[in-house]
DNA sequence: GCGTTGTATCGACATTTGTCAATACGGAAG
DNA sequence: CTTCCGTATTGACAAATGTCGATACAACGC
């Protein structure tokens, strides 16, 4: 319960305040969860695969292999992106093609500040 | 099951092969645990504090309050924190102090690539 | 219409994660 | 040495996560 610098116990008053003006914790859950979809090695790969794609995109079929994993668990990796707003998905005819965001890759990149 | 461009089954080739070479998977993993670290909004809230604080960093008698956890909560977060690489702990007297690592920053913020 | 193929959703399961109370460890003051 | 305070570890628990098989949905070709 002891908070700060109101009473030293030991040798010195510990620390400064270290202002925490105020923290966003509504922008720090979409942060997070931008964070969160990059948490797991395949979403990384699958993200590798989307983003070092042309403009067009990939193929959802062009990713199940890869990753090594079963359809569904690829396209479940596959929402957690979309929903974390780092790729995009459209359906061309049978197929659905995913993109990268660059807008959302920037900005968590801009979190790391 | 059905693979890429050996059998089209509806109307064009789906798509390219994409060419993935080789996906480094150890080091993916290590990737994912940095960014695994930094998807919780209680652990971006500790991280901005360690950061934002001086190169001496910040009493961990500092981040319990303003985290709004428990104290042994607190420190499991920071151990994740430390584990991923992002910031280091030092004992000085009776309080822990612990600082940011820029390195392992850079190296997360480039792999945003 | 029917069957086929690609993708998403559902249900279930084991594993991991976030959290706290209780406790142990470590250093400083008396 | 004893006591107090700050930090870390342990144990337990609910909740979230990664995975797959089974199934549903969507679009194309017949």
């Amino acid at each position: 319960m002891a908070r700060t610098s109101t009473k030293a116990a030991a040798t010195e008053p510990c620390c400064a305040p270290v202002g925490s003006p105020e923290f966003d914790m509504a922008s720090a859950e979409e942060t997070a969860r931008g964070f969160a979809a990059l948490a797991d090695p395949v979403r990384l790969h699958l993200y590798s695969l989307v983003a070092g794609a042309g403009p067009d995109g990939v193929c959802v079929c062009d990713l199940v292999g890869p990753s090594g994993r079963s359809q569904p668990t690829v396209s479940h990796h596959l929402r957690i992106l979309r929903e974390a707003g780092l790729v995009a998905s459209e359906r061309r005819g049978t197929w659905v093609w995913y993109s990268a965001q660059p807008a959302q890759r920037a900005s968590l990149r801009a979190a790391l500040d």
